[in-house]
Formats: structure tokens, sequence, C-alpha cells
DNA sequence: GTAATCTACAACCAAATGGTTGTAGATACT
DNA sequence: AGTATCTACAACCATTTGGTTGTAGATTAC
């Protein structure tokens, strides 16, 4: 599966700014296995309904949900698309580490005191 | 190769938010392929010397990179400990996703109309 | 129609973030 | 010894963040 990688330095810092929370990371897990109204997700959590809310805003700003109209709710749904390219990020700096431990290697293999 | 899972909430808030800067991304591009003074680092990105210490800082504090004096200079190195930990986090994310849509899909095979 | 429920949004506040300058300690250079 | 370089750290400042309360609009329930 092909993953857009075109990714804007800010767009980048939204996805890792909304993750960077561990109310916001419940919330995703919640709403990735099923979708929930921003009133179902806010019973979980001891803080504001207002609070909750602007959580949900932040992760909306980053891609990780969409809400969709239903009636006087709105549901908030998970979508992986942007966790894909946070972990298409991941990996090619795993990558470069490779990189960098096989040179390391090629160097004590050609040259052993 | 095992990874330990075992994060807290504030280790795993302070991963990603130290992904979610440009600047402090550039740094473990730059860091994960051989490592870099402070100095050396700073002299690529256009704020003081004072700022790009503080990026350096919170990579450490995340554990994305490792600081190792040598002589007056501090090498910076990046670690790719964190980084997988961020990525086997994702992982979990996908896997709550698929397995939704696999509900999904065994809900519309069962009751088709 | 009225009341209850769900959401949106503004205004406000404390704390954290990302930058600055300035000062001082270690180490290296000549 | 004296100077230049690299780092650490404090103090300060503007903006953002994460929370609050309060008000108002839309939809549902009775």
């Amino acid at each position: 599966m092909v993953v857009d990688t075109e990714l804007s330095d800010a767009q980048v810092d939204r996805i890792f700014r909304a993750l960077a929370d561990s109310t916001r990371r419940d919330i995703v897990t919640r709403v990735l296995t099923g979708e929930q109204s921003v009133t179902a997700l806010a019973t979980h959590y001891d803080m504001s309904f207002a609070a909750v809310q602007k959580h949900v805003a932040v992760l909306e700003g980053a891609g990780l949900v969409t809400k969709h109209p239903h009636g006087r709710e709105r549901m908030v749904r998970g979508d992986v698309t942007a966790i894909r390219k946070a972990q298409v990020l991941l990996e090619r700096y795993e990558q470069l580490w490779r990189s960098r431990i096989e040179r390391l290697d090629a160097l004590l293999a050609e040259d052993p005191h």
C-alpha cells in the first residue's frame, strides 16, 4: 500500500503534538475501535466537556480523527492515515540509524588493529 | 528483537513532544547519521546556540539522543530506542483500526440486505 | 410548545514552550 | 599565562497550551 509521504513540517508537527498527550492518545484508542459522540468520550475523563471538545479538535486538526454529524451528536471516528504517516517518518529514522551502524561495522572490518 | 513496551504516559508524552518540532527532527536525522557537537549542530539553524542547546536537552529528556563528553565538546549521538517505542505504540493503534475494519467486514458479511 | 441534551465558541487564567541575552566554568591553543 | 572556544545555566519575554466557566444554537423528547 502506498502512503503519501509529502508532508509539510507543520503537518508533522501537528501529528506528533496531538499524540503527545495521554488523554488524546486514549481518545484515539477509543475511536479507532468504534466511533463515539463527544459527550460519550467526555464521560471517561476527569475534566469538563469543553476540555474534551478541545482535545478532539486538536486530533481533528492533525487528521487523526474525523467528525460526522448524526442528529445533534457529532460522532468522532479514528482515521489511521496520519498514524501511518508518522510511522513512515519513524521508519526513516530507523533506516538512518541502520546505515550508521553499517558504516561503523565496515570501518571496524577494514581496519582491525 | 524485544522492545520494552512498559512506558509511562509521561515518557510517551516526552517522545512525541520532542518529535513535534522540525528543528528537533532535523537534529535527530543529523545525529543518527553520525555524532556531532552542539556547536556543530547549531551552525545549521537560524537561532542562538542556547536555543539549540535547549532543543538538544528536550531530545535528551525524551531519550532520543545521548550526550558524550569529548574534551570541551559534548558530542550528541542519536539513540533509536525511543523511536522504536514510539513505533510500537503506532503499530498498536494500527492494530486497533484493523480489528474495527474486520468487525465491520464481518457484520456486512453476515447481514447482507 | 417546552424542557432536556448535545455541541460550538468566546473569554479568561496558569503553566509550559521556544526563543532571547548575559554570565561563568572548562578545556584547548599559542 | 593569557586568550579563544565550547558548554551550562539563569533570567527574561511572547506565544501556545490545557484547563475553566458561561452563553447560545440545534436537535430530540415529552
